[in-house]
DNA sequence: GCCCTGTACTATGCAAAACAAAGTACCAAG
DNA sequence: CTTGGTACTTTGTTTTGCATAGTACAGGGC
């Protein structure tokens, strides 16, 4: 991946990150670790100085909550949850985010289709 | 769609349009309005004032070339062409799009797949 | 010729979100 | 107590889509 492509990913990230969090709290309440772990299980890399600030903006908008819980051997974790607020923003995400592929896909060259 | 989807789908475009253009400018050569008209077709609103400087940037970036042509009726136009850099750009970015749906797609939830 | 309308392009500033980097805090082991 | 690992917070930067204002060209009507 040539650094004009991994600036490409980051930006393609903008806007999808939400979805994806939304999707991996959906399984169950998740701390912000095993949400990174999770995206990365998926070639998804998002650092710490975008997700901690993503989780919290998504707490303060309500889609989100938390509560804090002992770690095993180490400090706190803040265990993440949807609302109900986020599961219908989950829903509608899901609509947009198949909208937006049909729609770029639809775009794809005859040629190499 | 809420405002809040329509925020997220205007995120969601962010890093993929450059791939649109090149798609659309691979089935040859088109000017600004053909563009915004051929994205509105597949339902990818985008306005000027981020067409045009999407367009300036790739065509620093050696993306894509330009010739002036007379309008039919109007005010003379702007035809965009792929250069061979815009090719090869094309081509790792197709890549880095499937990458991505395929990855973002992996974190469907088992209960809705 | 002048004015208006429609079309095409340019420039600038704003908003939003991913990222980089620095810092604080907690726990366990030595 | 110190160190290392883990977890979270904060702040500033970068990038790109969008909003807005403006310039320029061509054609038609008066």
């Amino acid at each position: 991946m040539t650094q004009e492509t991994s600036k490409s990913a980051a930006q393609m990230r903008k806007g999808v990150l939400e979805l994806c969090i939304l999707r991996i709290l959906s399984d169950g309440e998740a701390y912000t670790s095993d949400i990174v772990d999770a995206l990365k299980a998926v070639d998804l890399l998002v650092v710490e100085g975008t997700i901690y600030p993503l989780l919290t903006r998504m707490k303060n908008a309500g889609t989100l909550t938390y509560r804090w819980a002992e770690s095993p051997s180490g400090p706190p974790r803040k265990y993440y949850d949807m609302t109900e607020q986020g599961q219908s923003l989950l829903a509608e995400l899901e609509t947009a985010w198949d909208q937006f592929v049909s729609s770029v896909n639809s775009l794809h060259p005859e040629s190499q289709s």
